[in-house]
DNA sequence: CGCTTCAGTTATAACCTCTAACCACAGTAT
DNA sequence: ATACTGTGGTTAGAGGTTATAACTGAAGCG
């Protein structure tokens, strides 16, 4: 580990980047990502603004290193939530606070990952990787957990069948179809309440999210 | 009716809009709505930018414009799918169904309404209104299907106990707590599904969403 | 101690939205 | 017919953006 202590140069760099990175979340969080301005940053940090291109080689790389640190500060909290819990059932049910309490707390972190792409961008393949890596949360749990009561000796859908050959996003995991296809709704359910949450469309509708989105996870849970 | 025909000036004012507005969807197609372009706009139509505001008062204004059309189609795709049929299981299966293809069809004009808000503009209540009206096709269907024999003596849940008294998005609608209930969940999980399809979530995963879709619609309509 | 590397600078190009001022014509009223 | 008014179009320009090019000064290193 001797590539840790980096020459006084390196260290001054990764630091100076993390300041941009810094100014560039604030910005992120108040206005979103469209919105970002490297010229705010700079003359936030007090610097002339072609400097920040020593730092990100344009805007959509600084964009990407946001998305990127999202994404490993959701996997984290999600690893989290779960390793607090012991049962799969209240695994889960705290991977889905947590999840929605993340979202809430910054909705424009949860839309830079979840919401329209940006223009020009493609995805890093560590983005994927990391997608992948929170969706093992949810699948190991769902392979400890087994199948609820409430659909004990339901036949396999549609669904699960085609998962059963189509299991390659699961990676090498042991999960069941079953376990797959719950994970899979347990996913899309949650982000169907949550994207919709933070994107203001239950605003003015007047009920609570809460509820929605505790019988949701209710549903994939127990039964459904 | 004398107002439909108007005076030529009015004509030839609403014809232009219409072409600017034509010109604006073709880019937000491509690029997205946040890339969305006057000038390249006005380029293409011969004209010189200025000219664009004396049509629209600004970028917003024609963002809105876009905004209220795509949630008119969506609407009026809804209401066509569900006239088509004549059950309720039949009518919901077909707007979920001409939800997705019209999703699907252009991803950035459903990520327009559903997508992240672009930063400035709040969504007028004109569009709210629609949205209200699509959620009535699916109260009504869901009005006249009545509960599913798998949770025919299910108890009720907080979620549907609390929908009860917090119906007022439903407008004077008639449908029952557990109709409410349904409703929303239903958009929220197509939602769920469609949304992450058309931000391409879905890709690289190697599966088939259709049938990951089929598997929602039949969770809500038949038990879950 | 000198050489090299690199952070930061200014200048500049090429975009963007949007306002101001002006021109010319179409439709209307006198 | 003629004068007036409203309106679509124009160019000029302010102020913003991303991004590149060329230069400067200093820090690090052999």
């Amino acid at each position: 580990m001797r590539e840790a202590v980096r020459s006084p140069r390196e260290r001054y760099r990764e630091q100076v980047r993390d300041e941009i990175k810094a100014h560039a979340w604030t910005q992120v969080a108040s206005t979103g990502a469209s919105a970002l301005s490297l010229n705010a940053i700079a003359k936030q940090m007090g610097i002339s603004g072609p400097a920040l291109y020593r730092y990100f080689r344009n805007r959509d790389d600084l964009i990407t290193e946001l998305v990127l640190g999202a994404y490993r500060d959701l996997s984290d909290t999600c690893r989290a939530a779960a390793a607090a819990e012991h049962t799969p059932a209240a695994q889960l049910t705290a991977v889905a606070d947590a999840l929605r309490r993340w979202a809430l707390a910054a909705p424009h972190r949860y839309l830079l990952i979840y919401g329209t792409p940006v223009p020009g961008y493609a995805a890093p393949p560590e983005a994927t990787a990391i997608a992948a890596s929170i969706m093992s949360v949810l699948l190991d749990a769902f392979a400890k957990a087994g199948a609820p009561a409430a659909h004990a000796r339901r036949p396999a859908t549609d669904l699960q069948r085609h998962l059963a050959t189509h299991r390659q996003w699961a990676g090498d995991h042991s999960a069941s179809p079953a376990g797959l296809r719950r994970a899979l709704t347990f996913w899309t359910r949650l982000h169907g309440v949550v994207s919709l949450e933070v994107a203001g469309h239950f605003t003015g509708m007047n009920f609570d999210p809460a509820l929605l989105y505790a019988a949701e996870v209710d549903a994939v849970l127990n039964g459904t």
